[in-house]
DNA sequence: AGCTGCTATGACACCGATGTCATGACTTCG
DNA sequence: CGAAGTCATGACATCGGTGTCATAGCAGCT
């Protein structure tokens, strides 16, 4: 590979007149620059990054550690994709700023995670990013001194800056459009409860009712869905049985996610009862694969990760500058209600439009 | 950040025996080790990757070019989220072999591509790896020069090195498994003729139909999907309908992927009809969040993204050692069919296994 | 003319590791 | 007992860029 020695001497001027042409950081004359970029382009020279870093102490680069690639490989995967929404919101911000993105994955277990980093401070990264694939707590054992970290969709007991989805606000907003379009009897199928988002979900579903004067019933919350047992639906069809048996049966029924609610499309069908004209159905995810492919489309509430992760990376790039941006707890980003066919309107609505800027597909 | 001089002054001893304590290529006292190693972590000391490639020349660094992270932008997407494992595989392997991945996406135009290999080759990375989200052809413009390079799921006009699905081989294996249970009225609804994938899955049904002695029949196979198209189903509602009303309507009907096959699943029960019971059903690409969650499961047959992806480092590595492979045409590979309760079997079958490795769950 | 200021360029040290070679102490063998 | 070999260590050059400083040429001003 060519060294800007071999381009200097091509270009008969001195290597750093060459780095001068690279980096625009002083005057160079009309033909000599010319000569230098024939030259450049003749020996096909690409500058080493490496030998400018030594100098610099600038690498260029951003570790990102992540569950993303792995985490499909786990029969159990508690949410759908969101992490790798997250990463792709990273790595857009990063690439326009010029940075270029190292990824290392835990492969499922946070054992790896030192080894990683201690890669990632070889390499010299300028900040590191941890993203986890579903919203949760993680004691981070980073050892990464005094370079910069950001967590993502998790968040720790020290106060590093963190970036989580605001689950009970999206939950709120998405109760909240249903109990407007004037449904009252709203059942809601939860997640396994030992996550922090189904916690979360679930104060919000409760304030929507209160904030609307409705009464909350037990009977309408039911869990139907754990992580660890591999149940196979068998919660899900009780959950549902028992929502369906009430005295006042309920007219919508919220599910933990889009794959709950595509689980439950079937079992509804099943039976006999039609979608959406005998029970609406309403998701969380915005699992688009499922969201708009199903049959009638399915309303859900959007969780912003790629918005998550852009801001990340934003907070990211200003720690780096030294922007002491003091970012004291973690940061919340909600997502828009998308309204799609699954749900009906049960009053003649002449404006159904809610202030929390859903969208209507 | 300390350096290996601090190291060796915290130490007492040469900067050449902390770099011989690092990287054990030479004998080193027993007392002297203890106390270097004891000034690195009093240090927090980490080597710096790029003063270490200055002299080695080697980086450590894999460049891997991907829309993956970006392709759910698009509305349109034309298959899953394949590249996804891919990178997975990839991401593994090198793992393993102590490789560390750089990861730059093309945000869906590859406009970007030689700006991003030019980052790359900044960086020297050892081999590049370039990811495409479907089965396509491409004309990579690296500029690479002697930096190994691999295809995963495209190919081009040189040869350049190459691993692909084996498209036709899969929907072979699906449609003989088929056939073995007894169907012999099989429809095929076919994603967009102008994906190459289409065309390679279109060979395997019917070599599948040939290799049995049952007749091809055009009105069984129809395009049931464009990409150009905002089509919103029609062509699928359209495509459906048509083998529905012929003569020997389909006892099973294949679709081009699963996304295709959730949307049937909607359709079929519109029309009045049961799944299995009515009529069969079968996917493509085993997109488990579907393929699984669907009621019934789906049987469908998986494209072996993840081993592509551990198939294709593992050639990069090799190339890397100057293991003259010479991969002279694109590498096939294949996956199993995965049998669910989507299909039932028409004949009283004793011994369903295939001999193409199926599993059954 | 003499001074200042700007442009264009080069010489040289330096960043943080490692490869090469040299050296002194100690062991082993004929 | 001396030669040869091993062990443990250090001095120094080097990788490929960039920061610092020096220098030479030339225009503009007093």
């Amino acid at each position: 590979m060519a060294t800007i020695y071999d381009v200097a001497k091509a270009a008969s001027v001195s290597p750093k007149t060459v780095s001068r042409v690279l980096n625009g950081d002083a005057p160079v004359g009309r033909e000599t620059r010319k000569a230098v970029e024939a030259a450049m382009s003749e020996l096909g020279y690409v500058p080493s990054n490496a030998a400018r870093m030594m100098r610099s102490n600038r690498s260029g680069l951003i570790g990102l550690v992540t569950g993303a690639l792995s985490h499909k490989l786990e029969p159990m995967e508690p949410t759908g994709l969101p992490d790798l929404y997250i990463v792709q919101g990273i790595q857009k911000v990063m690439a326009d700023s010029g940075k270029t993105l190292i990824i290392a994955d835990t492969g499922g277990t946070s054992a790896k995670v030192p080894q990683l980093v201690r890669t990632f401070l070889q390499h010299r990264v300028e900040a590191l990013i941890y993203v986890a694939d579903y919203h949760q707590q993680v004691t981070l054992d980073t050892g990464a001194g005094n370079c910069p970290v950001v967590l993502v969709n998790c968040f720790d007991a020290d106060g590093t800056p963190a970036i989580l989805p605001d689950d009970e606000r999206c939950q709120f907003d998405l109760v909240t459009d249903l109990i407007r379009s004037g449904h009252e009897r709203i059942a809601y199928l939860t997640l396994d409860p030992a996550m922090v988002a189904t916690e979360l979900r679930s104060r919000g579903y409760r304030a929507a009712l209160e904030a609307a004067g409705i009464p909350y019933e037990g009977a309408l919350e039911i869990m139907a869905r754990k992580n660890v047992e591999d149940d196979d639906g068998r919660l899900l069809q009780r959950a549902l049985d028992s929502v369906l048996a009430l005295d006042g049966p309920p007219t919508v029924i919220c599910c933990g996610n889009d794959e709950m609610a595509l689980r439950l499309y079937g079992l509804i069908r099943s039976r006999g009862l039609r979608i959406p004209e005998d029970v609406s159905v309403a998701g969380f995810d915005n699992y688009r694969a499922i969201a708009e492919t199903l049959y009638p489309p399915l309303t859900t509430v959007e969780l912003p990760y790629l918005a998550m992760g852009q801001r990340a990376a934003e907070i990211a790039l200003g720690m780096i500058k030294g922007e002491d941006e003091q970012l004291a707890g973690p940061e919340m980003v909600q997502g828009p209600v998308h309204w799609r066919s699954s749900v009906t309107a049960l009053n003649s609505v002449t404006k159904l439009r809610s202030n929390t800027g859903s969208t209507f597909s």
